[in-house]
DNA sequence: AAATCCACCAACCGCCGCTAA
DNA sequence: CTTAGCGGCGGTTGGTGGATT
């Protein structure tokens, strides 16, 4: 069962193939159309099977194939959608308007074997270290050891061995897309909530594949390094992504340091990992664990999948959304998701990223003015989300915001046709499937 | 100039799930 | 209900051509 019979026959050619054979086939559909693949290779005069047909019109033939170098953006928005849903070619081919499974899946394999290469020199003593309480010491360590290509630089250790409370150990922006500081694997998605130094007490915890700190080829130096990325620790389970500030975040809780561009260690609230995606989880007021904790869940499938067509719209639709820009949507979209336990935010994601790409100011009222990245102002966005995203579900619940002007407005701004539909659609459910959870019931960090 | 290496990528293979008989 | 046939998918292979020795 399952073999194609087709596949069985000797007779059928194999290899590459002729342009004669391109043509029978470009005839044929040209013809008949496509639909059943097994009668093409009778009616085409084809020495072929139907499976070897489908993949040569599908990957190579048909007209609307688009060929080339992969742009920025999309090679950006396969990172993304990879790190979201891993091998799935397929879907994300179906993101990539032109691209086969195929391609992606060829450019990816090549691509990471690239950027793996260099981080898997110590990838083990990573894993060996288990990440544990002396991480920051493990690091000094690592940074006298190893070559220019991955080390901290020793003067931005604490006396102590501890690394220092600014953003050392975070990437410059334009570097970290294509060279992550973490990589990670995820061993079991179903647990919930675990922080980053559960792992030895949690099959579901990280394992870290690779910590790289990011130096200049030439000099050796560590580059200037920005805190662009104001998202918090990872929370919860369901997320796929640990960031460089997690770590951050992490270091600061434990050591009891104060990072810049950190909320205070005794909040989370609008925090979750940089991408809303991947750590979007729904708060359930009404689960309570024996620590007299609420705890939160995983997303339903549903809203998983509805969440992930989201994402990549955000980026179709801005040429200049970079990680930076995604990070404080990501904020924002967290705050209205996580840490209010409702699915608001998505237009207000929209109309960020919106602003974000043109740097003005955008039309919609409630929103604060243009978020910034800043050391200085991560916290105080976060706070402003939080209330920014109360204030909007009260402004929908008193109908001082009449949805159809919103989805208007946001039709204007994505003009895209068919996407635009689903965006719509999207938002729709959003605002119209999700109760609103009180304030009052965000879960305390469990860290404290 | 020849041999070897290596990266790329088109194509193949096997498995899975769906569907119709 | 069972199962053969098929489309679709992801992992893998192997041919090709450019780069290096």
């Amino acid at each position: 069962m399952g073999r194609h019979l087709c596949c069985n026959q000797q007779k059928v050619k194999r290899g590459l193939w002729s342009p004669d054979e391109d043509e029978k086939l470009i005839n044929y559909i040209t013809k008949y159309g496509y639909g059943c693949w097994s009668e093409v290779p009778e009616k085409s005069g084809l020495q072929r099977c139907g499976k070897s047909c489908r993949l040569r019109w599908i990957n190579y033939l048909r007209p609307d194939i688009r060929r080339g170098n992969f742009s920025p953006n999309e090679e950006k928005l396969i990172i993304h959608l990879h790190t979201m849903v891993g091998n799935r070619w397929a879907y994300i081919a179906s993101h990539l308007p032109g691209r086969t499974d195929n391609e992606i899946k060829n450019y990816w394999n090549s691509w990471i074997k690239k950027k793996l290469a260099k981080a898997e020199i110590i990838s083990k003593n990573i894993e060996a270290s288990k990440v544990h309480n002396n991480l920051p010491q493990f690091l000094f360590e690592q940074s006298a050891t190893r070559d220019n290509d991955c080390k901290l630089l020793k003067t931005e250790m604490t006396t102590d061995g501890h690394a220092a409370p600014l953003s050392h150990v975070l990437p410059s922006k334009e570097n970290s897309e294509t060279f992550p500081l973490w990589d990670y694997k995820m061993i079991n998605p179903s647990t919930t909530r675990n922080s980053l130094y559960g792992i030895e007490e949690s099959k579901a915890a990280l394992t870290f594949d690779s910590l790289l700190i990011r130096t200049d080829s030439e000099t050796g130096a560590i580059k200037e390094l920005n805190t662009w990325d104001p998202s918090g620790i990872l929370i919860n389970s369901s997320s796929k992504n640990c960031k460089n500030s997690d770590l951050q975040y992490a270091l600061q809780r434990d050591n009891g340091l104060q990072v810049q561009g950190l909320p205070a260690s005794s909040t989370w609230h609008g925090y979750s990992s940089l991408n809303p995606i991947e750590s979007s989880f729904c708060y359930n007021p009404n689960s309570e664990n024996s620590n007299g904790l609420h705890s939160t869940s995983s997303m339903n499938e549903s809203d998983f999948m509805r969440s992930m067509d989201m994402a990549p719209l955000i980026y179709s639709q801005h040429e200049t959304l970079d990680l930076a820009d995604h990070a404080n949507v990501a904020t924002m979209w967290a705050s209205g998701s996580s840490s209010n336990g409702v699915d608001l935010g998505y237009s207000e994601c929209l109309y960020s990223a919106e602003q974000y790409n043109h740097g003005t100011e955008n039309s919609c009222s409630y929103l604060p003015p243009l978020y910034d990245a800043s050391e200085e102002s991560a916290a105080i966005n976060i706070k402003h989300n939080e209330n920014n995203s109360l204030r909007y579900l009260e402004q929908i619940q008193s109908n001082e915001i009449n949805i159809a002007q919103e989805m208007d407005a946001i039709q204007q701004i994505f003009e895209c046709g068919e996407q635009n539909s689903n965006l719509v659609t999207t938002i729709q459910y959003c605002l119209g499937s999700h109760s609103p959870v009180s304030d009052s019931h965000h879960p305390q960090d469990t860290f404290d």
